[in-house]
Order: structure tokens, then C-alpha cells, then sequence
DNA sequence: CAAATAATGTTGGAAGTCGGTCAAAATATA
DNA sequence: TATATTTTGACCGACTTCCAACATTATTTG
């Protein structure tokens, strides 16, 4: 029981109240206001000696609070610090799958946009599109993206925060989307498989789902490497209006599973 | 008129397809993947020598596309370029204001929180409480900030994207939060005077508006840089629901003016 | 209080970056 | 095609950062 005690106040005296974390707290602080500072400033500002200023930030580097770089630090992205990760992943295959998809979109004039690396992806080429065209998302990243372009008219739906997701879900988004049509979705999925699509994320999942009931047709994006995973929650069974966009053709068993289905399936290269 | 093909010729070929600008997009390109590159990095990775590296730095900060940092560059915040730089300033009498204002909410369980760099502060602190708490808002950056703590519900808001602002608007934003009833909550203004509040971006006055509207109680923050100052859309007339939260005492007119409107004043020092 | 431990400052050399200048190469112009 | 302009690469001195080792100071523990 002391021992409990023990390491509680320990934990209170030594973690929160000794200079160092609160020195490293005044770090975290000064990046929230400039996204990158240098060692040599911050060992002015905090009048400790530059080799402390190292010695903190490779500490917060190893604990992901901040990134280290040549001669300072910046703060990482403060949204969805996993996507950012996955977003390094597949690049070249996604951008591939991307540029395809946007192709599709001729004559479209509104769209939901779901969430995830290759949509993200997605996101960025349409940004670049030169005409007018409605894009409704939960994402913040990507809502964020298509925002650059003036021709995009973004909207943005209702929800709950889903801490560290970047996104918004819940009763509410659903609700929200129910109220629409519009004539596509696309869509990201954590696996794709003979039966169909699912992800990985039941708050996310279902959000997915409303925009493909909503929607006319489903553009589902997925790069080969989410083939054969399996994950949580079915979101759409092949049907006819649904398109797969990924990069490489598929194996013959899923290949036929999917057309049977009546869906249609694009190989981008 | 042979004059305007040639510029345009010239535009074309000089601008979209030189070496120079592909190469840019590219540094571009690279830093939407990580937030940092270093230049020995880049001319690495584009073939290019550093020197050449380094000159594309310096146009593209100098142009705000990236920031430069010793050594290498980072992207700029994808989030509201403007309110970064208005984060900036005033903080130590935003920071003060802040912390009153969270003081005051001792037993609220849900508040709206509108835009603007004062109501981001609030928003930081707020992320600090240590108890449940529902927040409603329209703002990218605060529900962000507020998504660090589990504790903290964050309601997000639906409507248009305002490019270049980071929040939303327009009527769906308007007709979503009328459905809501909070006992708080805390606006931010562009200015405020003997009459009450205003605010200089119209769309933006609107979603503050209603959400007054829908509040028992107003928390207006504003620092002593907001006095004397006139906006376009006066969004509050100073009444007995109302609290304004600032860093200064104001001008005896003023404060004789909100006092007898039934407003409370708090002055945070 | 004394010993042990952790945190911080100092120093010096290695490595990296910067910015200016100049020459070479690519590109545009006539 | 020849010339002018822009872009790029290379070099160098000045400056900055980094890292490791060691000395010093603060803090915790017994």
C-alpha cells in the first residue's frame, strides 16, 4: 500500500512539478505557436544551456511529441499522427490509383469523399481539378486540402470527434449524410476480399456506409496491399454499382468474385 | 494580340514546364509527405546540387509556400496561414484572459466555442481540464486542440467550408446549431465598443450570432486591441447575459456603458 | 546529514550549413 | 545561328550544430 503511495508521489514530485518537464512543457508551448524552433533560441528563451535544449528534445523526439531537425525542432502534425505515417506508405501506387479515380469523376458535380491514406490521396489530385464540384467529407485532412482550390465547394459534416482520427462520426454525421444524394462516393477501406469491402474502425465504418446508401455509386480506392487482411465491420458486397480502383490486377478467385457480383473493376498503371 | 500569345506561350513554357518549377513542385510534393526535409536530403532525392536546392528554398519561403529552417525547410501550417500569425501576438494577455475565462466554467457541462486566435487560447486551456465536458464548434484548429483529451467530447459543426479561414459556415451551420442549447458560450470578436461586439468577416458573425442565440450566456474574450476598433457585423449588443473577459481595465465611457447594459466585465490580471 | 543519483554546464573537435563569387551549361531571344 | 539571359554547379571561408567526455550542481534516498 505505501508503495502505491510511494509512487504516487514520486510520480507527482518528479514527473510534474522538476524543472526539466516543465521546461519540456515550455518547449511543447513555444512549437504550438512556431511550428519550428532552433536549439539556439530556445536556450535563449529558456536560459538553459543549448546541450539541456538537445538533451530535451531528444527526449520529446523519442516520446513523438515533437520532430527533431538539423538545428531545432518542429512540432509534428498535429492531425491524425497515424495517417501521417501511412501516408508514406504505397505512394506511388496510390497516386496512380488516385489520378484514375479523378478521371472517373467526369460530369460528376457533387461527391462524398470518406477517409483514409488513399482517399487523402484522392483529395490531392482533386484539388488540382479546374472546374466546380461539391466534395461533402468528415475528414479534416481532407476537407483542409480540397479547401486550397476556390472552385471546390466543401462540405463539412456534423459529428463527434473521434479523438485522434481526424475525423468526425457518430449519430449525428449519419443522420446528416442520410439527408443527401449525390450521384458517387468514394471510398477507402482498411481490406478488400471476394465478399466485399471492410474496415477496420466500427465508428468510421459505419460513416462509410451511410455515404454508399447515399450515393449512386461507390468508387471504392485500395491499393493491392489491403488484399486478403480481413478486418472488422463488411461495409459494401459487390454489386453493380460499385467500381474497385486499385493499382495491380488481382488473383482470379477474387477477380471473378467481383465481376459476378456485376461490379466493375479498374486497374490503374 | 500576337503580344498576348507570346506572353502566354511564354508563361506556359517558362512557368509550368521549366526544370526549375517541376523541381519546386516537387520539394512541394516531398514535404505534403514529411513535414521536414533537409537540404542535402532534396538534392539527394532530385539529383540537383545543394546550392540549387537551397536558392529553391529561399524563392519558395520567400513566396510562403514552405518555411525555411536551418538546415533544411518545413511545410507551412496547411491550416489557416492567417490565424497562425495571429497567434502570435498578444499572448500573454490571451493567455491570461483564457485562464478566467476556463476558470468560469465551474460546472458547465457543454458550451459552444467560436473561431478566431483568443478562442484558440481558450481552447488550450481547456484541453488541460480533468473532467467530462462537451464542446460544440466550427473551427478546425480548436477541435483539434480539444481532441487531445479524452475527457472532452468535441462536437463538430456541419456547414461550408470558408476557404482560408479553417472553419465553417453558412446555413446549415446556422440551422444545426439552433437545434442546440448550451448554458455558455465563449465568442471571440474583432472588435468591441460602447454598443457591443462585431465581427469583420460576415459569414463568420452569423455562426457567432447563433450560437449567442442558443446560449444562455455569453463569454466574450477579446484583448484591449480589440477596443476602438469598428467591424462590419455587430454581432452582440452588451446585455445582462453577457461577460466580457478582458486583460485591461477599459475607458471609463466603456465600462460605464457595458455596466449599465447589465453586462458583467472581468478583467483577468 | 551523507551518499547516490540525476540533471546541467563546459569544452573541443568533427561535421554540416550558409552565402558569396565565379565559371559552365542550358535556355531564350534576335 | 549567334548573342544575351537565366539557371546551375563548384569552391571557399565563416559560422553553426552536433556529439562525447568530463566537471559541476541539484535532487533524491537512506
Amino acid at each position: 500500500m505505501s508503495g502505491y503511495f510511494k509512487i504516487d508521489k514520486e510520480f507527482i514530485l518528479t514527473k510534474l512539478h522538476s524543472r526539466k518537464t516543465r521546461r519540456q512543457a515550455r518547449i511543447l508551448d513555444a512549437l504550438q505557436l512556431n511550428p519550428a524552433k532552433r536549439v539556439a533560441e530556445l536556450a535563449l528563451e529558456l536560459e538553459v544551456s543549448a546541450e539541456t535544449v538537445r538533451r530535451d528534445l531528444t527526449e520529446l523526439d523519442a516520446l513523438g511529441q515533437l520532430q527533431r531537425t538539423y538545428g531545432g525542432a518542429i512540432r509534428t502534425a498535429q492531425f491524425e499522427p497515424g495517417l501521417c505515417e501511412r501516408l508514406k506508405l504505397h505512394i506511388a501506387a496510390r497516386e496512380k490509383i488516385a489520378k484514375r479515380t479523378v478521371e472517373l469523376l467526369d460530369g460528376v458535380g457533387s461527391l462524398f469523399l470518406g477517409g483514409g491514406a488513399t482517399t487523402f490521396h484522392v483529395a490531392r489530385v482533386l484539388s488540382t481539378i479546374d472546374r466546380p464540384i461539391t466534395v461533402l467529407t468528415a475528414s479534416f485532412g481532407i476537407a483542409t486540402e480540397l479547401a486550397h482550390n476556390a472552385q471546390i465547394e466543401v462540405i463539412f459534416l456534423p459529428g463527434r470527434v473521434e479523438h485522434g482520427e481526424g475525423m468526425v462520426c457518430g449519430p449525428e454525421t449519419l443522420q446528416y449524410i442520410s439527408k443527401y444524394r449525390t450521384p458517387i462516393a468514394i471510398i477507402g477501406a482498411s481490406s478488400i476480399g471476394r465478399t466485399g469491402v471492410s474496415e477496420a474502425l466500427l465508428s468510421a465504418a459505419q460513416v462509410y456506409e451511410s455515404m454508399i446508401a447515399s450515393a449512386g455509386h461507390s468508387l471504392v480506392v485500395a491499393d493491392t496491399s489491403k488484399l486478403a487482411k480481413c478486418a472488422l465491420r463488411l461495409i459494401l458486397h459487390w454489386n453493380e454499382n460499385t467500381t474497385l480502383i486499385t493499382n495491380r490486377p488481382l488473383d482470379d478467385t477474387t477477380t471473378t468474385a467481383i465481376v459476378k457480383s456485376g461490379a466493375s473493376l479498374q486497374i490503374a498503371s
